[in-house]
DNA sequence: TCCATTGGTGAACAGTGTTCAGAAGAAACT
DNA sequence: AGTTTCTTCTGAACACTGTTCACCAATGGA
């Protein structure tokens, strides 16, 4: 959003007047706004105090009113993505499917907003307001039969691959900037192709595949790998077979 | 501190007039010792490059005649952790544990220096310096005769499953300053267990085991879901059998 | 009308990464 | 020796950063 009167004042017209009688009250809310586009316009390096208070037309020293401080406003950001996800009741019969859905909503929350995976990346491991989302993550989890030690590393192993996946593939983006997808991915498969073929003869041989034809299509491996592994444990338990399993939900 | 060839310099050669604190020349090396001296004591936050140049006596911009940045720093510290690390050859036999081993030794390296997760996950994905370990990891994979679509998706997940295990860990520890991981642990346990159960019943059913009796058991069991969901391709048939062809997308 | 309270201001502080003209030092040449 | 060359390091500056604090403008109540 840019200013809306940007045109200097010129000199001779100072009254000491402010210039907007409606002057909207700063909020958390609004403040959190502005960051958000500063965020994804000039990206997260770019992304300081004195910019948020520029998108709102107000004083740096203002936004410490409202907010604790930087950190703070990384904190609210976060939880911002946050706001209008809702996870569906954990269903037995389905619970492999809800998993990676939890995982594929994730990813794409994290893509919203440009470097927003970086800035997941040094969130706090846990904070309470998002305690009701790890809940219902393993109401799903003990919806699918799993052992109790597993549930309990499954979701930190699950949380990890979402966003250090995400993080990557944003990293790429960033790096080779503005360029679309294909182009990226055409660049980085012709230098794993050019590598000395008997130094690095796996990579060459899988250069293709290294950089899949869509990221979406890698992500869906790797949950997928995740999950068979998550399922062997379900199987394992002689006292919960499949067929049993919906017998679990509590 | 003695020289390097004790044979008295022969009169007639051009006698060294300084023999006291002879200037040690600036070097990379020097530089990212200092660095590394920096980031240990004080931490990564704290970590400048006026603090580095104050480690070794030596004005800030002497650092930018060897190095070319903040960011290129940061690079070599990185490329320093894979100093001595080797890979044992592929073992068709053994390729699991082999597997295990090298996400164990990326670990070890991280917790090696404080902060240094943090680092390791703004680096970028590649760089051409440890390409031969990448290279040697999908050696080993191979040997355990995964499907190449797979072999090229798991590098991603293991090596994002132990820099964000590590750097989740190393941030707890961050976080609750100075305290032994057996305090910080029953600190976090405390916690998860005096949700209100109404609410919270599986985080408080699982509160014991979300932080594990050591965080080595909970990365073990991480890594065995990991290499379960891999095994699981590699069983299947080595020649592409149709249930692989599943995955492809025509 | 005066007063008090609130929310926003501007300047300052102590940092940061980075650049650049020039000083200091060692080596080389005359 | 003296002089020049070349490299390395210095000191000061620039343009930023997050954060604090004394002050000031505007509002609501008496």
């Amino acid at each position: 959003m840019s200013q809306p009167d940007d045109v200097p004042t010129p000199p001779w017209e100072r009254p000491r007047k402010r210039q907007a009688p409606a002057r909207i009250p700063l909020t958390r809310e609004r403040i959190v706004d502005a960051a958000f586009v500063v965020l994804d316009r000039e990206g997260l390096d770019k992304l300081s105090m004195r910019q948020v208070a520029a998108e709102l037309g107000v004083a740096v020293s203002a936004l410490y009113a409202h907010v604790e401080g930087k950190d703070e406003l990384f904190e609210l950001m976060y939880a911002r993505l946050f706001d209008h996800a809702e996870l569906p009741d954990p269903d037995p019969d389905n619970w492999q499917e809800q998993i990676k859905d939890y995982a594929r909503a994730g990813r794409q929350r994290l893509l919203r907003h440009r470097d927003m995976a970086r800035i997941s990346m040094a969130h706090a491991p846990f904070t309470a307001d998002l305690l009701p989302h790890v809940e219902k993550l393993f109401a799903v989890l003990r919806a699918g039969g799993l052992p109790d030690k597993v549930m309990a590393i499954a979701g930190d192993l699950l949380s990890t691959y979402m966003e250090g996946f995400t993080l990557e593939e944003s990293m790429w983006q960033e790096r080779l900037n503005d360029a679309s997808w294909k182009q990226v991915g055409a660049e980085i498969r012709d230098y794993f192709s050019s590598l000395p073929p008997e130094r690095f003869p796996n990579m060459v041989a899988l250069a293709d595949l290294l950089v899949g034809e869509s990221n979406d299509y890698r992500f869906e491996l790797g949950l997928d790998i995740i999950l068979r592994g998550l399922a062997t444990y379900a199987e394992e338990d002689p006292g919960k077979s499949s067929r049993d399993r919906r017998h679990e939900r509590e």
